[in-house]
DNA sequence: CTTTGTGCAAACGATTTGCAGGATG
DNA sequence: CATCCTGCAAATCGTTTGCACAAAG
């Protein structure tokens, strides 16, 4: 636990972010969590027990951490803002019943012919985005 | 021309929508246009010679045309809600510097084990988000 | 005629902004 | 101690809603 907090706070230095407590705490709950919250389930999250951060600075926290790649944006839903930690290539599944959400491996879906998608188009990256029933809705 | 208004008329009665001038010239627009316009500039497309439509009005024709299945919703980038009225299965292309969007063809991409993302899931459908250079950034 | 759609303006929810005070490096 | 961050409240943007009138079938 406390290595792992050094580990953050590391990151963000090395990343050229003042760490402020508040910054800290957004980017922590983001690294703990497998589901991809919205800006408010994260606000909220955190000021769970104890107010501990604003709204606006949530959205100016996010907004950092995007800046310099630690966390991205997940669109899946119709105004719907989503952030993902896990900036590595990855698909996603989303339940359309009860709209949960589930990384998908990278290697589980493979491109055919990207370089001829058509002469012109440079490509840089990709992701597949899956449809369907999770366990519970099935 | 004619031709093609009545195979609108015809489409929209076979939904069992009700054909309004408005509801036509929704529907009309995205299927005469190539990108994936925003309701704005559907709206803004309506009203160039002369007012036709109300913002509301563009907002409900363009639900009740998903309702029935006519039109989709594309979403790739935050914030920013485009309506598509081919709604057969494609993947898009969308370039990081102009961010013009364009629609690649199905067969461009292909599931490797789909059944096999992760027992219990259900997949129904999926799509593929291209992200490059179009022609002119490249 | 009955039902459904339209237009206006007000309401809404999520995100952004301006600014003064406070914390960080 | 200069710079950047935070928090508040107000502003903004896209979308939705309520309601009276109009149009479609």
């Amino acid at each position: 636990m406390q290595q792992q907090a050094d580990d953050i706070v590391k990151t963000l230095k090395t990343k050229g972010l003042r760490v402020t407590p508040q910054r800290f705490a957004v980017y922590s709950n983001l690294l703990s969590r497998q589901d991809h919250p919205t800006a408010e389930q994260i606000l909220h999250a955190l000021n769970q027990d104890a107010p501990t951060s604003s709204q606006a600075t949530v959205y100016s926290s996010l907004q950092a951490l995007q800046n310099v790649g630690l966390v991205r944006e997940v669109l899946l839903e119709e105004g719907v803002c989503r952030y993902d930690a896990n900036v590595l290539p990855h698909h996603h599944f989303r339940c359309k019943s009860c709209g949960a959400i589930e990384d998908i491996a990278w290697e589980k879906f493979q491109c055919i012919d990207l370089q001829q998608l058509r002469p012109g188009l440079k490509v840089e990256e990709y992701e597949v985005t899956v449809h369907g029933q999770c366990d519970h809705c099935g």
